[in-house]
DNA sequence: GTCGAAATAAACACTG
DNA sequence: CCAGTGTTTATTTCGA
């Protein structure tokens, strides 16, 4: 009853259509039984966990120059995502992204409440073509205006710390560098990693193509998009793979083209030794510092247009080639015309901007909190004017239930990695399927966000079987009685010390269900087993295969879920990685982003080995020996049934998983 | 539109 | 009888 108001209430969502990743709404029918909530696709999200920030270095000072060079490394990346981002994936060098702003006449408040508030439906209605392409005009230069003054801001900030902290200290024990260095870079690590989401979002809606010369699929594309030498080159435009790098960052008088040649430059070299200290910049000459022509230059070359650069459309995934602007107009008006398409587009184009903002916010934040932990300043609280609109429950320490202050809040609130937006509708049995098969892997996933499950009242991604999986699985003997999952429930997941009755119910329904749970008599009772096996066939993992699965997958993966994957890829096995001089190279760096991909295709588990089989899987899971732990005891687990005590009634627990349901069993499919 | 998976609800049986 | 446990069926939603 009172279940079910709440799920009324919920209903009310706006309902948008499943095709572009709809960060909320999502229709629900209506009807008694639940509510569908939000969405699960691409909810931005935040940045990796609240929680660790890396290697806790707790070292002394580093040297000056290496911090700011890094810090600079690491803005100068991430502006260089917004600014690309805001000038519609132009390339690099390529500073178009000043936009006509003046001939806009959308009033800024529209331009800057549109994409959130309303459905692109709605923006369709109301605002006439050329008003949306001027709103779209206008959002992207309020942004960069923004982003720049942002940035101006953070680097004489760290300019001023750099100056004072030169004067303070000079010599700096050699081995706090490594592990400071290691911070950084992992900060900016995780900028380009979600830049690279980014495009992986984009490609998963479809709305930028991959040239077929560039890469077969999504799956090849990430390990090279890992390596950030690659990334100028992934936001060129993934495709014309015979168009010139140089071209681009060639461009006159363009700040942009500073920071980007630098940034490529940080990143070219596949190797970057802890010791590169000495790298450029001495003592932080701001070269890529000062964003010269900022914002305010809105000077629009006669003959250019933010779309159109080098002979070839901007167009995220267009790239058509045009001989000059007026052919390029045209094509313009033809190929990219107010449709369906092209205002889904813009509406990708929005969010994608917006998440890095938020991400770009978090990261600084981030940033700010490591540089005053090394001592080199103590942070204010808000170091930055909040240029973009990054709401507290950002920042929010450790879960603590954000009431959503709004519905209509204009970013994403307080979300765990992973975490869609839907899942924030506490309360009413918020109808999500959360489905396991495409959100990280839930024990890593549970183990970054642990905390916030634990204290947020939001629904936890993941499906009621899989939660039971995770549970029993957690157990040192692999078995839990029904009660001690239910306290496993409640203890981790705030979410489920509510409607007990409807999620215990559900748990039960569960267990008996699903054929992998087996029941299990037990001198203290009957505990629940899981069946590996049998939990493995009942979610076939064909991600290979099948390239909507992939997509789903990559959906699944807002940055958040990526980045906790990456991190947890990290922690897990690559970090060393970090410290070596092949952190870089396309191999090591290759070995994260598959990562993220298996986990999210088939979390804790190997896939079965004959059902899979492909080969995207570019490289060994580094996730095995945690797999092992988990898998291990699963075929034990067989042997280890206790089949005697349960008589009659449970023949299947005696037997053979397999006479449950299927029978041929795929022998290779356990762990091998 | 269909189908399968998942969530939800509910009825029912069994047991202590 | 009741509460907890376990099974089963029905309905709804969603994504493929």
């Amino acid at each position: 009853m009172m279940v079910e108001s709440a799920s009324e209430t919920i209903r009310s969502a706006p309902s948008g259509q499943n095709g572009v990743g709809s960060i909320s709404g999502q229709t629900d029918g209506g009807g008694g039984g639940g509510g569908g909530a939000g969405a699960a696709g691409t909810g931005g999200s935040g940045p990796g966990r609240d929680s660790a920030a890396g290697p806790d270095s707790n070292g002394e000072m580093s040297p000056a120059e290496l911090l700011h060079f890094q810090q600079q490394q690491a803005l100068q990346v991430a502006r260089q995502f917004l600014l690309q981002q805001a000038s519609g994936l132009s390339s690099p060098g390529n500073n178009d992204s000043k936009q006509s702003a003046s001939s806009v006449q959308v009033p800024v408040s529209v331009a800057m409440m549109s994409p959130q508030m309303l459905t692109p439906q709605q923006m369709q209605q109301i605002l006439s073509p050329p008003q949306l392409q001027a709103l779209l005009q206008q959002q992207q230069a309020l942004m960069l205006q923004q982003l720049q003054e942002y940035y101006k801001k953070q680097q004489e900030q760290l300019h001023l710390q750099l100056l004072t902290q030169q004067q303070a200290g000079k010599q700096q024990p050699k081995e706090a560098l490594g592990n400071k260095q290691l911070a950084f870079q992992q900060q900016l690590l995780q900028m380009q990693q979600l830049q690279q989401q980014h495009l992986l979002n984009l490609q998963r809606q479809g709305l930028v193509s991959l040239q077929p010369g560039q890469a077969s699929g999504p799956l090849q594309t990430l390990p090279q998009a890992v390596c950030p030498t690659d990334l100028p080159q992934l936001w060129k435009g993934e495709g014309a793979p015979g168009q010139p790098a140089e071209d681009s960052v060639k461009q006159e008088g363009l700040d942009l083209t500073g920071s980007a040649t630098t940034a490529t430059s940080f990143a070219a070299p596949p190797k970057v030794s802890p010791s590169l200290s000495h790298h450029t910049l001495p003592n932080g000459q701001p070269t890529v510092l000062t964003p010269r022509r900022d914002s305010s230059s809105h000077e629009e070359t006669p003959g250019s247009h933010p779309l159109y650069g080098h002979g070839e459309c901007k167009w995220p995934g267009c790239e058509t080639l045009c001989e000059d602007l007026g052919q390029f107009i045209k094509h313009l008006n033809t190929e990219h015309a107010l449709d369906d398409r092209s205002t889904a587009q813009c509406r990708v184009q929005m969010q994608v901007v917006q998440q890095l903002e938020i991400q770009l916010a978090k990261e600084s934040e981030r940033l700010q909190a490591m540089m005053a932990h090394l001592h080199m300043r103590p942070s204010e609280p808000k170091p930055f004017n909040q240029p973009v609109t990054v709401s507290a429950a950002d920042s929010f320490p450790d879960g603590l239930v954000h009431p959503p202050t709004s519905a209509a809040a204009p970013v994403t609130p307080l979300r765990p990695p992973g975490l869609s937006s839907a899942s924030l509708h506490s309360g009413g049995p918020t109808r999500r399927r959360s489905s396991d098969k495409f959100c990280s892997p839930i024990s890593s996933e549970l183990a970054q966000n642990h905390e916030f499950y634990k204290n947020a009242d939001v629904r936890p991604p993941f499906t009621y079987a899989s939660l039971i999986r995770q549970a029993i699985l957690e157990t040192p003997d692999r078995q839990l009685t029904l009660n001690e999952i239910y306290n496993w429930f409640t203890r981790m997941f705030a979410y489920f010390r509510r409607n007990t009755a409807t999620w215990k119910n559900a748990v039960r329904h569960n267990l008996s269900l699903h054929k992998c749970f087996v029941r299990v008599e037990n001198v203290k009772g009957a505990v629940w087993t899981v069946d590996e096996r049998e939990y493995q066939k009942r979610r076939p993992p064909k991600m290979t295969g099948s390239p909507t699965l992939v997509k789903n997958m990559i959906s699944g993966l807002s940055y958040g879920a990526l980045n906790a994957s990456y991190q947890a890829a990290l922690a897990e096995s690559s970090f060393p990685l970090l410290n070596s001089p092949g952190m870089l190279n396309p191999g090591s760096a290759s070995s994260l982003l598959p990562l993220s991909h298996e986990d999210v295709g088939a979390p804790v588990e190997p896939l079965p080995s004959n059902g899979s089989s492909s080969p995207p899987r570019l490289s060994p899971p580094q996730y095995s020996h945690q797999v092992q732990v988990k898998e291990e005891p699963a075929e034990a687990e067989e042997d280890r049934r206790p089949g005697p005590p349960l008589g009659p009634p449970n023949p299947s627990t005696a037997g053979p998983p397999e006479d449950r349901d299927l029978e041929e069993e795929l022998p290779g499919e356990e762990l091998s």
